[in-house]
DNA sequence: ATGTTTGCAAATCCTTTGCATCAGC
DNA sequence: GCTGATGCAAAGGATTTGCAAACAT
């Protein structure tokens, strides 16, 4: 894992980027998490190691991490937005509309789609972290009830 | 499209709503348009035809109708979420992550996913008015030069 | 009549920005 | 040393909320 986060920051710095430490701090958490974080989240797992640093710079890490592709920002429609990272596991999340609660779903669920819009339309997609709406299987039961 | 707002309508008031002009109106105007409307689109057509709401009282319409399932809420990453009619001709946006611009895409799209999603989650998915990221025919060539 | 919804304004929440200072290369 | 990133505080924008008055049923 440290050796991950070198390996990244090294391609990072080899583009001509500069490397500081919110930076590699917020990409170091978010490989330690190896789960989405709020940015609120990402500041307060590094807090508790030490590593204070500034809410808007958190924001700035996330969106240069974004921009070079290392993160997935997704909006589970929980009100601040969640970051993960792309590489590792790709998975993504079916949000109950009900219950709130979240199945998490493989990546492989979107290959087909994937394949279409590239043929069809000629639109990479970038599938990384997705959240699809909808009611799970103990909602739909309350439903009949 | 007068009948289909006083038939829907009729449908909440009988599950025990109220109906009032803010509700009405914001249905109405929905209904005309048949595109995604942020909130502000939403009382800004109002207001041209006279019809005269309060900010909050859009967005408590709208999410009213949302969880009535009449309106679905997309988020296509341009800060204000929009709103648009479930019923009528459910489309899609391929949103390009570089130049921002937004291709529709078809429903049926998602006929396999949903098809998966119920079998293999027994997760039944309201893919109403979705937004998929990625990038356009346009901006890969640009990339590649 | 009664309980719900509205309008208003203020509050809240997430995120971005301006600018002087600091740090990476 | 130059350029770009940080920290801070303040602004920004979207959405929500408390409460008295108005309204649908």
């Amino acid at each position: 894992m440290e050796l991950e986060l070198e390996e990244t920051l090294d391609a990072l710095r080899a583009k001509g980027h500069r490397i500081t430490l919110p930076r590699r701090w917020t990409l170091k958490v978010l490989l330690q998490a190896q789960e989405h974080l709020t940015c609120e989240q990402v500041q307060a797992l590094l807090a508790e190691q030490d590593m204070q640093i500034n809410t808007a710079s958190v924001y700035r890490a996330l969106q240069w991490l974004k921009e070079n592709g290392i993160v997935a920002q997704t909006d589970l429609g929980t009100g601040a937005a969640v970051y993960s990272l792309v590489g590792s596991h790709p998975h993504h999340h079916l949000v109950c509309l009900n219950c709130d609660g979240i199945i998490d779903a493989p990546d492989d669920l979107f290959d087909a789609l994937r394949e279409r819009l590239l043929r069809d339309y000629h639109f990479r997609a970038r599938i990384d972290h997705f959240a699809i709406f909808g009611v799970c299987e103990g909602c739909q039961d309350e439903d009949s009830e």
